[in-house]
DNA sequence: GATTAGTTTGCAACTCAGTTGCATAAACTT
DNA sequence: AAGTTTATGCAACTGAGTTGCAAACTAATC
């Protein structure tokens, strides 16, 4: 617990019981989940709270979000180091067979040449394709 | 009309009165819109004759969706040599200013090195940003 | 330790995009 | 014209995300 207690007061969370349990589900994924997918860890839960808990997890740069097009938007711990800034930014990879989405996290989302006076803020890329586990 | 209907009939899609109306205003837009924002240039109209309309000249590939991540699924025109393949994917901008969302048709989607063993059959690229018209 | 102030949690209720079922209307087929 | 297929319109529903509010909890102060 200890463990998880510094992750959080390391991001500025104050280490609730739920929030502890929350982030733990969330160490232990080897694939981003959605709030729903959250939601069903638990025996009972509050959706809400979850809810409020990836928010806060999001604002404070614990979590990132991804939008893989599945129409739920999915979570995935972030690097120590990450601060969410644009060279933070790697591709995501969602498997058309086993349905589950992937940080690429090694793999930075390459640069393009936008036309002219269009600047860039953020960039999503997500491949969709079939994950390693699936290609047999 | 008579182009309107070619365009139809050459994509295999029945040229009712309903869908060369819903041609006409997609080729008239500079941006990708969503279906409420379809439904929007009606005085009277019916949101699900407005999704199913789209839902046909997409699975005909006379339009492609786009997933901007504001939860709204965009649509704009095909290119007439458009067979939605790989070859055929572009990049797509997302004007934090203006909220429009544009093609970027003639910016190929960057290829990437994955991982071994994984595969792709497609992917999605959206720089977020501003654009051209809204900067100064 | 009791009092207070600020924060977190749980429940209900709502929004909004997308979707389905079904009955009517329109378009083709014979 | 009668029958068959296809398109349209209306109602009703789903599921993800969100808000408001009151109760529970925590931290700070006396
Ligand atoms: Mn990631
Ligand atoms: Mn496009
Ligand atoms: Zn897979
Ligand atoms: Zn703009």
């Amino acid at each position: 617990m200890k463990d998880t207690d510094d992750k959080l007061t390391s991001r500025n969370i104050k280490p609730t019981a739920m929030r502890e349990l929350v982030l733990d589900i969330l160490t232990e994924q080897k694939m981003a989940i959605s709030l729903s997918d959250l939601e069903q860890k638990f025996h009972k839960s509050d959706k809400v709270t979850l809810y409020r808990t990836l928010k806060t997890f999001e604002e404070k740069k614990l979590i990132h979000s991804i939008d893989d097009g599945t129409g739920a938007i999915k979570y995935a711990l972030c690097k120590e180091t990450c601060q969410c800034h644009p060279e933070d930014l790697h591709v995501h990879f969602f498997c058309l067979k086993c349905q589950h989405t992937f940080c690429l996290s090694d793999i930075p989302i390459p640069s393009i040449n936008l036309p002219v006076n269009f600047s860039v803020e953020n960039i999503n890329m997500v491949v969709k394709g079939v994950c390693s586990n699936c290609n047999d």
